[in-house]
DNA sequence: ACCCAGGCGGGCG
DNA sequence: CGCCCGCATGGG
């Protein structure tokens, strides 16, 4: 099958893949190139994005030949009305700054495993490292999909295969500490927990069953409810996050976890992880 | 060399 | 409960 065409509003690629977001865990995203890969299904994505003002043409395949275009509308959450969705998240001159900032970047909406393991992965770590592990498990755990610009792409590994990997295994592809909660993670999802089962749950369920799974706290939860299950009130709370929240909205002042979520949920209530991104990456980016 | 990174689990008071 | 500590690893 020829590429399939779909078009979307203010939606900005490279910040949306820069962000930290999964999307296992970046795709292969080449800077400045406008085009992404990934895999999804068994196969491998990819993904032109042309950028004209606040209009982007995307135009997408898979190595499989399937349509993809419930794929990239439901990865990139296309049918958001992104307009009220700002409105909704533009409280004040502080987040607007962060908006102007790095407009059209999304929150992506991934496979649940896969992000599970992102972040777990992603904890007391930094972007460039879990980059790596990521990149190094998919090629030792997952399976081979095909070749692209010469480079053989693999899946992202299964809960399967990674319940029958060695901790020692895994830790060799630089996980470290968090092998452990890998494989544990990985057992747990193959005999205890369908990740899939659970998306129906309201967002205080579906955080509790998940923060069940070993390696996974109240942090790493509502990332994987945030970009794993599409969650928009959940607003992880990391160190940048932290700060960042303090600086702008605390004078500096420090606060409890249990304070920044509590002010988060009243200032932007069902759009919350959406301002969390904002607020995560405009942090990251300037202080 | 030293510090830190999208935290978490376990142990202690 | 809340607090505090150790934790693998590699880059700045």
């Amino acid at each position: 099958m020829k590429s399939e065409r779909l078009t979307a509003e203010i939606l900005n690629l490279s910040y949306t893949i820069e962000s930290g977001q999964p999307l296992t865990f970046y795709g292969d995203y080449r800077n400045g190139s406008d085009q992404i890969t990934y895999p999804v299904g068994g196969a491998l994505v990819t993904a032109r994005f042309a950028h004209m003002g606040d209009k982007v043409v995307i135009d997408a395949r898979s190595s499989n030949g399937k349509s993809v275009k419930d794929e990239i509308t439901s990865r990139f959450r296309l049918n958001d009305d992104i307009q009220t969705m700002y409105e909704s998240i533009s409280t004040d001159k502080k987040i607007s700054a962060a908006i102007r900032q790095f407009r059209g970047m999304r929150v992506t909406k991934n496979e649940p495993w896969e992000t599970s393991v992102c972040f777990i992965i992603s904890q007391f770590n930094n972007l460039k490292r879990i980059r790596g592990i990521i990149k190094n498990m998919m090629e030792r755990f997952g399976d081979p999909i095909c070749s692209f610009d010469e480079e053989t792409r693999y899946s992202f590994p299964s809960a399967e295969a990674l319940s029958n990997a060695r901790i020692e295994d895994i830790m060799r592809c630089g996980a470290g500490f968090r092998a452990k909660y890998i494989k544990s993670a990985a057992k747990y999802c193959t005999e205890n927990l369908d990740l899939e089962s659970i998306s129906k749950l309201e967002y205080a369920d579906l955080k509790e069953e998940l923060m069940r799974i070993d390696g996974v706290g109240d942090k790493v939860a509502d990332c994987i409810a945030l970009m794993g299950y599409g969650k928009m009130e959940a607003f992880p709370v990391d160190v940048w996050v932290k700060r960042s929240m303090e600086k702008m909205y605390f004078k500096g002042k420090k606060k409890g976890v249990k304070d920044i979520h509590a002010y988060a949920s009243g200032k932007w209530g069902e759009m919350a992880g959406f301002a969390q991104q904002y607020i995560f990456w405009y942090g990251r980016s300037n202080f």
